[in-house]
RNA sequence: GGCGUGAUAGCUCAGCUGGUUAGAGCACAGCACUCAUAAUGCUGGGGUCGGCGGUUCAAGUCCGCCUCACGCUACCA
């Protein structure tokens, strides 16, 4: 039995995703946690809340609560959603949560005594009224460049020239409007990941299966221009995890926390002494999936996320595994993902454009989505959302094939032989032709799950449902039925089987409707075909089954242009 | 500006190290079936593979230039 940890790459904590962040991280990990599972292998699949930051601070501003109050609510907002979207996750942890901040500062500990810490003096943007330093892109003013007057200390998005805040002309507070700001000098500690670029890059060299996708992201930031630069880790701030030397103070930074990311993907360790936590576990039980020392030696591990969060997956996180001189695991492999945009335009968080998951289940159940987004997952592009591709897909995919399939066998083996498995007849040629196409395809479908190929695992799913009704179309038990019962008896058989077959296969994509079938076909036994014959006799004769609800409701046209009419402006 | 990714049938996408008439699903047309959520199955039409040039016996696949789209560009996270 092979172990796997599998990561996906942290929301922020700020407000509820769209689809294209669920596509691009959760989702694709989910299914390939639940995948794992389904074949017997022992997964740990962690995911948290990205908490610290500016913009948590002045969201909870906003809304007039402290902080951490804020952060802990919305928190209990992802959890819940996340869990009725079906994300398995074994824990769902904060990069709050004490874990974190013991470790983050054992890290930050470990690295200034291997010298990768250096200190830096450098001015910053105080804003008096704000009471706060403000980060480059919260401060506005006029663009030197093109009179924009709405350009940002980073950049002007009028012009697209980039700036420096000191640039700006007539600069003032993005979060108060106030004038009041001066520069000040401030110190900071910084990753020294440049002293590290060697062993990056022969890290990622020796990554050979790993997504042009990732690498390429990881290679443009190693040698593009003076190659990788160190990074500052710390920052200004109230909210987030106190600078320390493991815990030890850190003379000179008093009052400042470490950057969010650079305590966001240490989280995924910290996140596995939560679970422990949670569990009743101990330190060990935790550490044999992180120590390689301590059992974590046969992990595989997988890290999923949207192109986005790659270099700081494959470079900054990596450098401070490495740098710490510590055995933990480090990912083995790293599928990122493209954008899914939404009706011509991108999916937006800020301007409130698309549909984001709460929405979503409102309007339909989970498993609408998961088909949908995992067989368009972009993969290799960045893929496109409409409302039309939408339902065409659901109805055709779910509702026709599958769900059809479903409701045209249990009925007719209703009316003709009742609401048991019919005992009479043996399997002949026709059959063992079908377990013979349905052992090629379900191998390949194996095949691109393992290589979390999610479009050519859809692509098989579907496959081998319509392999179903391509053998019910030409055996036509219905016909059958007339002259030779028996032999009818014995093509229902197993055609009730492939229902409980369809229900293991599918599980990862569609785990609810997977469990309506397997209640349907009232049986608890879930594993997996590695022998489809033996599969395909799992529900013996006389076994009793209901008759199911209608798995999947077809998606109207007046639904549809309801949706796309309601979804067409921003969130408000 | 720099770097990266992509452009293949009406739509969404496959096409690994170049090799017979370029594939799938959807949509569309015809036929079959009638157990089923008017579902299913079979057959078929449809593409000068973004443009131009080059390498080669042979290019969607390699090289160069161009056009367009998207992303990143290190203090948003």
């Amino acid at each position: 039995m092979a172990r796997i940890l599998i990561t996906s790459a942290i929301p922020y904590i700020n407000g509820i995703k769209h689809l294209g962040n669920l596509v691009g991280s959760q989702l694709p990990a989910d299914l390939y946690a639940r995948y794992q599972r389904g074949r017997g292998n022992e997964v740990m699949f962690l995911c948290a809340t990205d908490e610290h930051g500016t913009p948590a601070e002045l969201a909870a501003a906003k809304a007039g609560k402290p902080v951490a109050e804020y952060c802990a609510e919305m928190h209990g907002v992802q959890a819940e959603i996340a869990q009725r979207f079906g994300l398995s996750f074994d824990h769902f942890g904060r990069s709050s949560s004490p874990q974190n901040h013991h470790l983050t500062q054992h890290f930050a500990g470990r690295l200034a005594e291997a010298g990768l810490i250096r200190e830096v003096s450098e001015k910053q943007v105080y804003s008096n009224a704000d009471g706060r330093f403000l980060p480059d892109r919260y401060i506005e003013g006029t663009c030197p460049n093109c009179g924009y007057d709405k350009a940002r200390g980073d950049q002007c998005e009028n012009c697209t020239k980039q700036l420096d805040p000191t640039d700006l002309i007539d600069p003032r507070s993005a979060v108060s409007g106030s004038t009041d700001l001066e520069v000040r000098e401030t110190k900071h500690l910084y990753l020294c990941q440049s002293a590290m670029k060697d062993r990056l890059d022969a890290w990622i060299d020796s990554k050979s299966d790993w997504p042009v996708l990732t690498t390429s992201i990881a290679k443009k930031w190693l040698h593009d221009g003076d190659g990788l630069q160190d990074r500052g880790i710390t920052r200004d701030l109230d909210w987030g995890i106190p600078v320390k030397k493991g815990d030890a103070d850190w003379p000179g930074m008093e009052g400042k926390v470490f950057y969010v990311w650079f305590d966001a993907p240490i989280e995924y360790i910290a996140c596995a002494g939560e679970w422990a936590e949670a569990n009743g576990k101990t330190d060990a039980d935790w550490e044999r999936w992180w120590r390689t020392d301590k059992g974590a030696d046969d992990v595989r591990y997988v890290q999923f996320m949207g192109k986005d969060n790659v270099p700081f997956h494959t470079l900054s996180f990596p450098a401070t595994i490495l740098g710490s001189g510590e055995p933990w695991k480090m990912v083995d492999h790293l599928k990122s993902f493209n954008y899914l945009n939404y009706d011509g335009g991108q999916f937006s968080t800020s301007q409130g454009r698309g549909v984001f998951m709460d929405q979503a289940l409102e309007i339909l159940p989970a498993d609408y989505w998961r088909w949908w987004l995992l067989s368009h997952a972009p993969e290799s592009s960045d893929s496109e959302f409409t409302w039309e591709n939408f339902q065409a897909s659901v109805n055709k995919d779910l509702a026709d094939v599958l769900g059809n399939f479903v409701s045209r066998i249990t009925k007719f083996c209703r009316s003709k032989f009742g609401e048991a498995v019919p005992a009479d007849g043996a399997y002949g040629p026709e059959e063992e032709a079908l377990i013979a196409d349905l052992t090629t395809r379900i191998r390949a479908y194996e095949t691109h799950m393992e290589n979390m190929e999610v479009r050519k695992s859809a692509s098989a799913l579907r496959a081998i449902w319509a392999a179903g009704n391509e053998y019910l179309q030409s055996v036509a038990p219905w016909t059958t039925f007339k002259t030779d019962p028996e032999r009818a008896a014995a093509q229902v058989r197993l055609g009730l089987n492939l229902i409980r077959l369809y229900a293991v296969l599918g599980a990862p994509f569609i785990p609810d409707a997977s469990a309506k079938m397997l209640a349907a076909m009232n049986t608890l036994d879930t594993s997996w075909p590695d022998d489809v014959t033996a599969a395909l006799s799992a529900l013996p004769g006389g076994h009793e089954f209901t008759v199911p609800e209608v798995l999947f409701a077809k998606i109207t046209d007046e639904q549809r242009e309801e949706w796309q009419a309601r979804f067409s402006g921003t969130r408000s």
